[in-house]
This record gives C-alpha cells, structure tokens and sequence, in this order.
DNA sequence: AACGAAGTCAACCGCTAATTT
DNA sequence: GAAATTAGCGGTTGACTTCGT
C-alpha cells in the first residue's frame, strides 16, 4: 500500500529534536497555508523534516491553547476513568481533555497512572469533586469525528455505540466534571463486562 | 563526586482508515 | 473500482534527567 518513508528514502532528513528555528518555520508556514498536506508542507516549508514529524510536532507542541505539564488532579481522575472506560484510545480521551495530546496523555500514562492502578485500592479513589474549575472550553477542540466514533479499525470491530460527546460535553460548561453516570457506571467491580476495554490492544 | 538505575517524555515507526486521483 | 496518497493512531525507542547508593 502506501509506500513506507517514502521522503527518507530520497534523501536524509532531519531527525531528533526540533530546534526553535525549525518550530519557527514550521509556524509561519502553517499560518499562512494551513496545517494540511504535511508532505508538501514539509518541502515547501524548507525543513528537512518528513511531513509526519512536522505533523507531530504541530499537533503535540506548536498547535495553540496546547496546555503543558501540571495535569490537575481532576483531569487525573477524568483520565483514569476514561481510560476505564476506552482503554489505551488515547486520541479519544485526549479529545476529552481541552488542550492535551494523545502523546502527553499517553506519556503521563504510562510513567505516572499506570503506576497508580496497579497500587492497591487505598486513598487515591476519591469521589470525583472539582478542586478547581474546569478548563475553559475551547473552540479549537475538534468536532467528533466519524472514525473516533466508530473506534479505530486495526482489525477489531471496536464500536461505542453512543456519542461520546453528548456524554461528555465540555461546551456545555457548569457540570462539566459532573460525571455521576460515568461514576457509577466505572465503579462496579468488573472492569471490562462492556467490552469496551482494550478491544485493541 | 561518581556512577548506575530508574523515570520521563519527545520523537519515530508501523500500521490502518480515509480521501483523492 | 483500483491505486496512490494523506491523515491519524497506538506502540516503542532512545536521549536526557533525576534519584539512590
């Protein structure tokens, strides 16, 4: 099918981590093209980079209202229970949570909660209160797309069968965190009796 | 102070789905 | 309808930092 690293192969691309002059051009291109294309906009741009690393870094860096570091405890929370509910679908639940990444969510995953539930049941469940309030809602966060929906293919037939942003409404404002249904809905015993869980991986 | 182990996280890889030609 | 291209995802890697001895 799709040719693999089909820009590295004609000649040597840039690799490793992007330095400031690279996030600069990258930024003023897409301010004026867009971010679209990632394969002409990484020739056009002038960056010796392969358009899915200029995607990456767009998405998970220079994209704005990208909120970095400090995971609040609610957000903690809003992610344990989403990854309860949808396994490692870390697009899904980092569309839950306004200005994170898949990869951040991902990455605080694994080196932080991943921990936590694996430590016996002790303080950490707590009902799940605001300390603060909940981030503004953004008008940058992505509609829902058919294919989160639908889950991703990789062969399984992963389906929600329910809108997970009408369940999850972070436009909606006031009770944003307010999520009883999700509390009693992931507090019983039986972690995947939905079939929900890791239907990928 | 020096060194190795463990932790963190940015970036890459391989893959599939969606879209375009 | 088929092939090619593009977009996006989750898993993994490796460089760097922090911690413990």
């Amino acid at each position: 099918m799709a040719p693999k690293n089909e820009e590295s192969s004609k000649r040597v691309m840039n690799r490793g981590a992007w330095t400031a002059e690279e996030d600069k051009k990258l930024s003023q291109y897409i301010k004026i093209h867009g971010p679209s294309r990632w394969k002409t906009l990484a020739i056009q741009s002038g960056l010796n980079r392969c358009g899915k690393s200029c995607r990456l870094r767009w998405l998970n860096y220079l994209r704005p209202n990208i909120k970095r570091g400090n995971i609040s405890e609610a957000e903690e929370d809003l992610i344990l229970r989403l990854h309860k509910l949808l396994g490692n679908r870390w697009a899904l639940i980092a569309g839950r949570l306004p200005g994170r990444t898949d990869n951040e969510i991902k990455n605080y995953w694994n080196s932080h909660l991943s921990k936590k539930i694996n430590q016996p049941e002790n303080s950490r469940r707590q009902p799940l209160v605001l300390q603060q309030p909940p981030p503004p809602p953004q008008e940058t966060a992505p509609p829902p797309k058919v294919r989160e929906e639908e889950g991703k293919g990789n062969g399984n037939n992963f389906e929600l069968n329910f809108d997970m942003n009408e369940l999850i409404d972070f436009s909606a404002g006031g009770n944003f965190y307010e999520l009883e249904w999700m509390n009693t809905f992931l507090d019983r015993p039986d972690d995947d009796t939905h079939g929900l869980k890791n239907a990928h991986n």
